[in-house]
DNA sequence: TTCATCCTGTGACGATCGTCACAAAAATCA
DNA sequence: TGATTTTTGTGACGATCGTCACAGGATGAA
């Protein structure tokens, strides 16, 4: 709970009296590896504060893996397309491993945000980052070759190479496993 | 403006009381072709959202101009990191036809929402959007190929295509005008 | 109209990528 | 510990891509 007061306040003004608002919709939840937090086809009504533990977006295109995006500590995971509109959701979120998340409740936060407007700035925060987190790694792609994208995110995303595997890193910079093999093969004979 | 009035209540309700206490925030701007919403190294301070023409986001690397973004009518065109955060904007935005906007001035913005929860739950609907489209982008390349991402946009953005030519959407798929010429030819033969 | 500019198509060629296959290494678990 | 699973590296090969170069067509301005 004390990390999910920080990033708050590492957001926006919030006071006591906001967050007693706030409590109703928060849960404290955990999922074991492999276990779904949103599953394709459901509507999306939760944003979830990743405590402990990763987890990540997938799709399923012909039976295939497409991971879209990872989500560690102290950052929402969340489709915010389908929390926004009411739409199913067209990829999953699975843990990577044990996880443990603060869920907020999309029907009790909008409740609690009518209440208090600090609530209302908070998720506009809270979109904010993730919109911004969006364009960052959209823009991977405009602007970098496959060996700039990996290099790219060695130089300032080292922690998610530590935790995420070579394999499933691939599927998320929009190449084959092989590829990157085979990029860091080349860099270490020149 | 009934443009913009349309696309408020599309998404939220709003009342005669807000939109006075928005107003002083608003302008309404024309740029000539060419002409620049946003230069590299600014603080973007504006949402534009845009009446008539469009306008772009580009990034200019190693003299290379790199499209990220296309921008239409009754859409709201920014830096979202910029804005947000009050860092200076990494990329360009630049009208490529004769544009309309009406401006939203963030300070004003800011003022008008801690007035009317209204307008600060327009705000979050705003930045949803664009993080749904920045999302929709971003998977482009996760999930497809180069061919796959050209039919992506021709038949669920059909209008792109039209007013953008192939040399520009080019460098918005990530692939060379030359590649997109080549997919055109490779379809009609088969 | 004429000129300049922009856009598109295309050929050639080398570089890179995806796929398939298999082996080695590492991690996991009983 | 040993067995199983997962992950990574690598070779071969065909497909695709980026780059360079040039030509033709479209567009727009003088």
């Amino acid at each position: 709970m004390n990390e999910l007061l920080q990033y708050i306040h590492s957001l926006t003004a919030f006071s006591p009296e906001s967050l007693a608002l706030l409590q109703p919709a928060l849960t404290q939840q955990t999922f074991n590896k492999n276990e779904l937090l949103l599953k394709e086809g459901q509507v999306c009504r939760s944003l979830f504060f990743i405590v402990k533990g990763y987890c990540k977006s997938y799709y399923e295109v012909d039976g295939l893996v497409k991971n879209t995006g990872f989500f560690f500590e102290n950052e929402i995971a969340t489709n915010i397309s389908s929390f926004g509109s009411g739409q199913k959701s067209e990829f999953n979120i699975v843990a990577c491993e044990p996880l443990t998340v603060i869920v907020f409740d999309k029907e009790k936060l909008f409740q609690a945000a009518q209440q208090a407007p600090e609530i209302e700035t908070l998720g506009r925060h809270c979109i904010r980052l993730f919109a911004t987190k969006q364009e960052e790694f959209s823009n991977l792609f405009k602007l970098y070759s496959p060996q700039e994208r990996l290099e790219y995110i060695e130089t300032r995303h080292p922690a998610m190479l530590q935790r995420v595997s070579l394999s499933q890193l691939a599927s998320f910079l929009g190449v084959a496993r092989e590829t990157l093999s085979r990029i860091r093969k080349r860099r270490s004979h020149v």
